[in-house]
DNA sequence: GGGAGGTTTCACAAAATCTTCATAGAAGAT
DNA sequence: ATCTTCTATGAAGATTTTGTGAAACCTCCC
């Protein structure tokens, strides 16, 4: 809960205000609001540790690049500026008023995430996409933690490398000798049954969640929700 | 194997591109390799599909901002720099060029790959299309599924690459024993008459889309909508 | 050196699948 | 028509693959 990072999404049209905010929260990232250029400085002020601003250029009062210079004076958050057209981007004035970067309208939910979470790399930030939700299990990365419906679930380095392995690759069948190039050490030369015990203890500690990991007969396995 | 992501990999240093290549290639990417600017645009012309390419930026003859600007005159492909140092970035310059990610050297393997995976997926370059669609039927080759007017049907594993093996040959009339030699390992010295069983239970478990499944009498199967 | 925990191997039980076989049924040939 | 050859099918047996507990093996730490 208080780790998640803070993002205040500035749109004057609410229907984009809650586009972005489904996508973001879906991310686990607390989104504030706000509809205009003055309530964004507020609300930009009121509040500690906004780790990004998405700006959309066009709003009414203040405009995208007003609120980006004035900010500016006094922080360094990383800015996201919502264009219309690419036209619209106005790189060369963006870029002295220290945009990050720019997405155009109409945009993926994926473009989206992508730039976000790339922006938060690069600005060092805590990797924003250190938590993968997948049906009740949560697992952040950086953490090496795991949990089930918000029960902590300990788990070892291999499992937890083995969960991870498959959350990444959802839906996907993956058979053993790829389970083994990518979650073992290249030289690893051993028995590829090793994985059979430990998919057993990880169903067996992830309880009826474990359900997600199936196996397909002849082939290997695959985590499906 | 021919779906594996090839990944160009330049820099002058081998020692650097064995390491790039080693981690790429324990994560199923296809690496390709270039000494220096000239030789990676030669690659990169001489090679369709290259979905990723790795660019130092100090290189002899000609520098990874030149291949850069070289690259982006034709092509839209992802590019990742590697930098010596972070001021060396000069992320202005590389925005201008098109420069998706950086990469400052020393780098982990963990930053590697995640960079690659990250770009990969916001370009949306992975897993093309492994879904074949044939009537009703339906399968998902990476998932390993098959559907049939929606309905999930679930196929045993020599059901599934026989059904896949009938699909990918849509329209020829396979015999028995060429069934068998692609579906079957080549050791396989059975009766071939096993495969009207497999059939039989294809023809089955897929209902009325089964139909498609013809029998060439006295000469083996057809897959024929 | 002695745990403690994690990883790997092994052996056997359990499950699923594959193959074979016998028989019935169809298609083609005479 | 009748015979021959080939295919469909259900059931049983053989085989392969997976699940699982226990034991052996590491490795790190005290």
């Amino acid at each position: 809960m208080d780790n998640m990072l803070k993002i205040l999404v500035v749109d004057d049209e609410s229907r984009m205000r809650k586009l972005l905010r489904d996508f973001l929260v879906k991310k686990d990232f607390e989104v504030l609001e706000a509809c205009d250029g003055e309530q964004a400085l507020e609300v930009f002020y009121e509040n500690k540790e906004i780790a990004l601003i998405i700006l959309d250029v066009m709003m009414p009062k203040m405009d995208g690049w007003e609120v980006c210079k004035e900010i500016r004076k006094n922080s360094k958050v990383p800015i996201i500026m919502l264009t219309a057209k690419s036209g619209e981007q106005n790189e060369l004035l963006g870029f002295e008023l220290g945009v990050d970067e720019y997405i155009s309208k109409p945009f993926s939910p994926k473009i989206l995430t992508a730039r976000v979470d790339a922006i938060l790399r690069r600005t060092n930030q805590v990797d924003a996409s250190s938590i993968v939700k997948e049906g009740s299990i949560e697992i952040d990365k950086s953490a090496h933690t795991c949990t089930v419906n918000g029960e902590n679930v300990d788990l070892s380095f291999k499992e937890f490398e083995l969960l991870l392995y498959f959350i990444d690759n959802k839906g996907i069948a993956l058979s053993r000798e790829k389970i083994l190039n990518n979650v073992w050490n290249y030289d690893y030369f051993g028995d590829a049954r090793t994985i059979d015990t430990h998919v057993k203890k990880l169903r067996k500690k992830l309880g009826p969640a474990g359900e997600a990991i199936k196996t397909i007969w002849g082939m290997g396995y695959k985590f499906e929700i």
